[in-house]
This record gives C-alpha cells, structure tokens and sequence, in this order.
DNA sequence: CTTGTAATGAGAATCATTCTCGTTTAGAGT
DNA sequence: ACTCTAAACGAGAATGATTCTCATTACAAG
C-alpha cells in the first residue's frame, strides 16, 4: 500500500504553516507511518529506518505532531505509538494486544460511532466539559499470542 | 464516600491468593483509590499519603495490579494513573482534560455497551483476537481549564 | 521464642523521551 | 550561481517516571 499522492500535499501544506519544511527525514516518516496503517512506536518506526538516528526520530515526530499531522497514542505497555492524524488516515479505533503491546486499527461502524457522540453529548451536558473527541480501545490477545500461550 | 467494607474483604482474599498480604501500606492505597473514584497517578497519590515513601507507592501498586485489585490506565499525559479494577469499582469509562490532564470516571450506558459488545464481537471475528476488554475515552476541557483559556 | 518469608524504604539503576549544541542544509533574495 | 538566515541535523548528555537492589523489619506458623 503506498501512500496516497495528496498526503504528502497536505502534510507539506501543514508544515508550511508552521514555518517548518517537509524534509526527507519527514516524508520518511509519513511514508513509514502512511505504509504501516497502525500506529508504531518509536522503535517500530527504527527497525524500519535503519539510517534513522532516534533523536532525529523524536524530534520530527514532535514536529509533525506540533504541525498537526501525527497523533500521539498511548497503547497498552510503556512507549507511545504515532499514527497519521485522523484527517489524513480517517476516522478509526485500535485494537491492543494485552501481551505483546501491538496495535491495530479498526474501522468504525456507523451504529457505534452515534452511540459514542450520543454518550459525549451527554457527558459534556453532565459534567461541563467541552469534548473534543473520543478514543474506543479493544483490548485483546492477538493471533500469535494466543498460539504462544497454548 | 466511604469504600464499601466488601472492597477490602475482596482485596484481602485476592492478595491472600497470590501470598501476598494487605498490610497498612496497601490498605491505605485501596481506601485512597477507592475515595478518590477516579485514577489517579503516582503523584496524586503521594499527596494524599504524605508519609508514604514513593517507592513503597510503586512497589505496591505493581503488587495490587498482579493481584488483579487495581488497573493501570494510560491517559493523555505521562503520568501512569491507577484505579481500582472494574470488578471492585465497577465498570465505567473516562473523561480526560487534554489540558491539565486530570481524569474522571463516567457512568456507562446501556446503548453505548450495547454497541461496544457488538464492536467487539466482530472485530474478534474479523482479526482473530481474543478480545478481553475495552476501553472508551472522552477527551476534553475540563470546566477550570475552560475558564483559564478565556 | 525461633524461623522462614514477605514487606519495607532509601537510594541506585533503567529506559523512554527530551534537550544541547556545534554542524549542515534548504530556500529566499541578490 | 552566491550569500545569508533560520530550520534541521545527529551525537551525546540530561531529564524524569518507573523499577530494581539490598539491608532491615514485621508478620505467621510451628
């Protein structure tokens, strides 16, 4: 799956408008993370970039972030995981395996996703937030863990 | 609110099946959970418990988690958070301040339960995992950070 | 009362992440 | 093409949450 053409468009696009450049480091990383369709850690993003140094890693995902581009997920174990901002990647929930860490997008299902708004509208109207968006996690054991644990 | 005694009975039997026993340090992290009805992070908890050394804070909350009495949540920002495992609090979502970070509990709804077992379901089908749990986040302002911001 | 095992707490160690800083590069203007 | 300025680079140090180490203490059973 390569990436579609107007992605990396929009992400210039993006960066442009906070003054930084879409630099080969950072096309790297949006193809790595357009090509992957989950979200990874840093290490993830690493092993596919051996070229990559991990402060330059940290650094531009903090860029791309900043520039609204990639979005910080917390998984189930200790490192973060980047994906493609819900614009560029579209909507979609995870999947986390309870064992090995890795995750997994989801699409949505209409009927679930107007059970969600329904319930942030009555959350915000209950306790005075303004909610600005909801986050649905499966936690599970994946394929290959649950071959693993006989 | 005053957790219900059963919590500690509970609590009790559980680390008596894991050799492990309640002494006062986790007493005191059981009744600040369960006071507290919402998760809350290592710091948090330190503030409450000034006398408790944060080592024995961590160290105690790992062993709560290995008996299954507390859960660990990741939220929006580094802190880890823990509460009271969902067969002692009962089940609930959260509502996070994206701001300031600080996290509630929300009551579940039928509808919204409904739609999240059929989610669920398919997606086990779909991937092949065995799905264990789940996990709904609202994310937000919370009502002081919303008067800061103006 | 002894004895084995779990628990304690102070500090060191670990590990993901962020920062520092001297060097390099991209892009606008000449 | 040449220069100039700010952004980006990468290696390593620094930070900060969490975990580990270990000598000491407290509990439960015999």
């Amino acid at each position: 799956m390569i990436a579609a053409p107007s992605v990396h468009e929009q992400v210039a696009l993006r960066l442009a408008g906070h003054e930084q450049r879409y630099t080969p480091v950072r096309q790297a990383l949006v193809a790595t993370l357009a090509d992957a369709g989950r979200p990874l850690s840093i290490p993830e993003i690493l092993a596919t970039n051996l070229e990559l140094p991990q402060s330059s890693a940290y650094r531009n995902v903090t860029s791309l972030i900043e520039a609204g581009v990639v979005r910080r997920v917390t998984g189930v174990d200790d490192h973060g995981r980047f994906e493609l901002a819900e614009e560029l990647a579209g909507h979609h929930h995870h999947l986390a395996c309870g064992q090995c860490g890795k995750v997994e997008d989801v699409a949505p299902s209409a009927r679930l996703e107007r059970a969600m708004a329904e319930a942030a509208r009555v959350v915000a109207e209950e306790q005075g937030y303004e909610v600005t968006g909801h986050q649905f996690d499966l936690v599970g054991v994946c394929p290959s863990c649950r071959r693993a644990d006989g």
